[in-house]
DNA sequence: CTGAAAGCGCTTACAG
DNA sequence: CTGAAAGCGCTTACAG
């Protein structure tokens, strides 16, 4: 074999070889090849693009025009390195066991998306292998602007790795610790109202059953139930752990209602965990509320299902998304800021798994609600 | 005011610019800087950091140990730049109302971490002012590796971008059109076994209630159905829009029930809205299963709650996102493969809203099952 | 086993 | 109003 055939040889794979890296590697439109596609320099493309006051009417048109029909898109990556911001936020959520975070989740991204800034969720699974590192990497990997953090678990640490890298943050449905923000539901107010609600409507035996241990969340709440209860001085019948699951709150409403001294009310630390009291109550051939009243809290989608209709507190979704977007919006500009601890008040939502008391009537049936 | 006044104040301000920015910005360890302290070029500190197998082990453990301890995560972007892959796959969901969907995106998040992606979610509200470039804007911005459709609503203009952009991409809960791929239950099947319980279960006058117009995924189940029903000479008695919700399965579910010619079974062609029809039923002074049979299709966590347990067709999820990755992966490696469509069988979940024949008895409770 | 150099696709002072 | 040049933080042939 001589040359000649071996250097043809050689050419002609380089070439199929430079071909399919083409296609494969679908080449696409960039600002320098639209430069060239419009006669002007990079400088101006990109600043045309992005709609730079200082480029004339004509050209920008010219480029916007080449832009479109290749179907450029800037490749944020590039855009990122020198503007030294993602566009991203990192929302850390547990697993979605609680269909609460699931309908936070939804609210918040909606809103991230409308100020122009895109969600990325990282999930914790208890259990699983993955680690705190396995969350926080990605947040510092991809140089997120910022996080929100709606976790129970592992919040501290990500809470820490957070401030150590200066990054901006603010917790969610959670409270402050250190210099960081949070901004939650008054749960302990929420605790209040139920307690008065129960104490109101003649309930003699009033038993709460909690959430996850150590959660500040269900210990506000119970507090707030305590406290309703020692006006009259009284206190709860008795405490049984929920797990803020489905599964958790049958348990422990098999349990309590099982006893001899059988409570008449029971104040669930959230909205999962009572409709599993509720089913339990039912499945001992309890009426609801007739025997026995049962309160959430959150409000979630299948609190207004006409097998349940629970009697809870709603969380201010809305408000507390506005509020902890706004810390984060204001620790984007100045990271040195102050943390913030900011509580918004929950509404009762009066619905028919509890009775009433006397001078109350519950809200009016409009359609579904 | 003169002029060395003047030049004073500005060198203030330009050195608290300065220092706010350094401040500010935070300035995070690089392989450059990482390099300059292990005294190796950055070559050699970005080979030592990926565990390239050409650098001395001694080298390795310097430049880990310097990196660990100043806190270095690589930068994404940058990598991303080179490598020309960004380690991220879109999810198009549309708005989580079915919990289905919130199950689906939740098992396929874990699944993508564990092969070492990142998801980026994207949903899409209808109604709301967000246009199909909205979703497809951050899918070519942000370079996706490859893209997971599981929206009903506009899958095919997202899918008709990707295969313009030639991004690897799969649907799931879908059926495909033209070249792309998709993997979906074997909806046809699954209304089959439904209509055939049903029709050993002896219902002699059994109703639809459809999901959202023009989706295959219902008019498969329909059609599952009427094959069903066909073989013993019938047909539905009637078929009402349920809108893949649950209110829209609880007006479904009144209507139906209204009638004089009452049906003594419904199938609803998703859970969320055969939980809506369970309640209409009651609401009726209707027993589920006595006076009417009750079937789904998904087999969302809320059809294994006591007030429910709502005879299903599980839908594969495992198997689903299995193959799903599986045909993603092929396509990341080799875009220019052909598209395939996939569809796996289904299993039927036997609770109690529905009647059984008498051959059949409902599966064991185990627990909470 | 290690390093110098080029380049990924942008943006942004600086200069004209 | 436009352009040349430098640089964001990496990786990867190429060379030794």
């Amino acid at each position: 074999m001589h040359n000649g055939l071996l250097g043809t040889k050689k050419t002609a794979d380089h070439m199929k070889e430079k071909l399919t890296r083409q296609a494969s590697s679908r080449a696409l439109p960039t600002v320098s090849s639209i430069s060239k596609l419009a006669g002007f320099s990079p400088s101006t493309v990109s600043r045309a693009l992005k709609g730079d006051a200082r480029i004339s009417e004509k050209t920008r048109a010219t480029i916007a025009a080449i832009a479109q029909e290749q179907g450029y898109a800037p490749n944020a990556y590039a855009r990122s390195l020198v503007t030294q911001s993602s566009g991203l936020v990192g929302i850390v959520l547990d697993r979605l066991a609680n269909p609460f975070y699931g309908e936070l989740a939804e609210h918040l991204h909606k809103r991230l998306v409308e100020i122009g800034k895109y969600p990325m969720i990282l999930r914790f699974d208890e259990g699983a292998l993955e680690t705190e590192e396995d969350v926080i990497q990605p947040i510092l990997q991809y140089r997120m602007d910022g996080c929100i953090i709606a976790s129970a678990s592992l919040t501290s640490r990500v809470a820490e790795a957070c401030a150590r890298h200066r990054l901006p943050m603010v917790m969610i449905n959670r409270v402050a610790r250190a210099h960081s923000c949070a901004v939650s539901c008054n749960n302990y107010r929420g605790g209040i109202m139920v307690g008065e609600l129960l104490v109101e409507a003649g309930h003699m035996r009033i038993a709460y059953v909690s959430g996850r241990q150590d959660t500040s969340t269900s210990e506000d709440r119970e507090s707030g139930l305590r406290h309703a209860l020692q006006k009259v001085g009284r206190e709860p019948l008795g405490v049984v752990r929920g797990h803020y699951t489905y599964d958790g709150g049958y348990a422990a409403g098999r349990e309590l209602l099982s006893r001899r001294k059988r409570p008449d009310a029971i104040f669930a630390a959230n909205d999962i965990t009572a409709l599993g009291v509720i089913d339990a109550a039912r499945n001992l051939g309890l009426s609801v509320p007739n025997d026995v009243s049962i309160v959430g809290f959150d409000d979630i989608q299948a609190a207004r299902w006409h097998s349940y209709r629970l009697t809870t507190v709603a969380q201010p979704v809305d408000a507390m998304i506005t509020r902890a977007l706004a810390l984060l919006a204001e620790r984007m500009h100045n990271p040195e800021l102050e943390g913030e601890d900011i509580s918004i008040q929950g509404e009762l939502r009066i619905r028919s798994s509890a009775r009433l008391p006397t001078h109350m009537t519950a809200t009016p049936l409009s359609g579904l609600e």
